[in-house]
DNA sequence: CTCACATTCAAGAACTGTCTTGAATGAACG
DNA sequence: CGTTCATTCAAGACAGTTCTTGAATGTGAG
């Protein structure tokens, strides 16, 4: 009868692996693509032993490897599956949980930008040329693949961007995921300089996992 | 930039509320209806005041909802995106994690059973009218729904049950879950009475969820 | 072979989660 | 109105998690 409670502890350790906030950022940094453990101690704002830590969490877990390549060691997500995962821990807390509530609330409804761009919206309006579209990551995340057509311009860089020329068309902005705060900060400064611009419903994460083309200029 | 963290922080609440071998076992208890605390207590060997704490993490995640029916707390999962989620965590374990697999291998492989019949076989075999199929859990649960034709057998009972009349048909057992053992045990005891025995892949909640007809002679 | 570098390990401090025990709450029923 | 019963709360012991610091490992370059 321990059998159910051995098998329950050991889906338990992978739901505990998801049970912190630095490893759920990690593991968004890994869905836009491979990284050595030092880029990602920089992108989240942790020491490298700390990150080192976290990461072996996660591939204790089964929910990223690890795999020497020369001197460092990259890591990225096992499976699309353990996106499907957390998209399923997204749906829940965005509808059940409070916390993930009063968050949305207070921050990204604060700054609109609620009516996202579905895909297939996007995709109809790029084939008749009505839209800008800008991917806001940083760019070692654009290399790593982007939405075909797509201009990288970083949050850091947008309104330098504004002032050579603002769009004349209507602008849709992208990012990491759906709750991406970079995505939303653009679409808030641009609607600030008169700009037609809304958030795409997801990000390149999102985009891959439903199959659809991505660009990838630089090939290992 | 710390609504990102904020807001990361949120959902992994929900993902540490999963993150608890007991928890778990009392989230398969509330797949198959709804329960006050002392039942949930005695079926998850817990004290009641271990499991009013429980069940009190997992209502601030925001995964069960607990309403007062006379002078009970009734408990049930809040939606069906929870099972979805609890469906993800399964897969991405099975399939990545090695604590998981290494149960599954040293304890459900071992008493076989692992042909499992999917729902649209078992239809199509119950439409033939081609096969016994058995519910082999207590009959609480039995009573709160299951599969329309299926016979409450629980696993105490199946000796008996086989006295009587062994069937001339194919069985197929099912329980509370993909990895429940009541179907597992019952599948090994049937063959090893000499009968041709396997396990529905999938318990009721599955069933329920894929939309399929549950029978529910109780109602209040 | 040695050096430099990326990563991991080890130990410790502070914090969080779990389970036990016994008391407190609050609705129902006589 | 007080008793009964299901549930929750509170406090304490113990285990697990997280982050820091500095040392250890192991790979590639010179």
């Amino acid at each position: 009868m321990s059998a159910k409670l051995d098998l329950f502890s050991a889906f338990a350790e992978v739901a505990r692996a998801l049970g912190n906030a630095h490893r759920l950022d990690l593991l968004e940094q890994l869905a836009q693509g491979e990284r050595a453990v030092e880029a990602l101690a920089a992108k989240a704002s942790l020491t490298v032993a700390n990150t080192s830590q976290h990461l072996q969490a996660l591939r204790r877990a089964g929910l990223v490897l690890g795999a020497r390549r020369g001197k460092q060691i990259v890591y990225r997500v096992s499976d699309g599956d353990v996106l499907d995962l957390v998209a399923a821990l997204r749906t829940v807390g965005e509808r059940h949980n409070d916390g993930v509530k009063a968050v949305v609330g207070d921050y990204f409804h604060a700054r609109d930008g609620l009516e996202a761009v579905s895909f297939d919206e996007l995709r109809r309006k790029m084939a008749d040329g009505l839209v800008t579209l800008l991917d806001v990551r940083p760019p070692d995340e654009f290399a790593d693949g982007h939405v075909p057509g797509a201009l990288n311009v970083p949050l850091t860089e947008l309104d330098l961007w504004l002032r050579d020329g603002p769009p004349g068309s209507e602008v849709v902005a992208y990012c990491r995921g759906p709750w991406c705060v970079l995505a939303f900060e653009a679409v808030a400064r641009l609607r600030s300089k008169g700009c037609t611009a809304s958030r795409l419903d997801g990000g390149l994460p999102e985009w891959r996992r439903a199959g659809l083309p991505v660009e990838q200029p630089v090939q290992w």
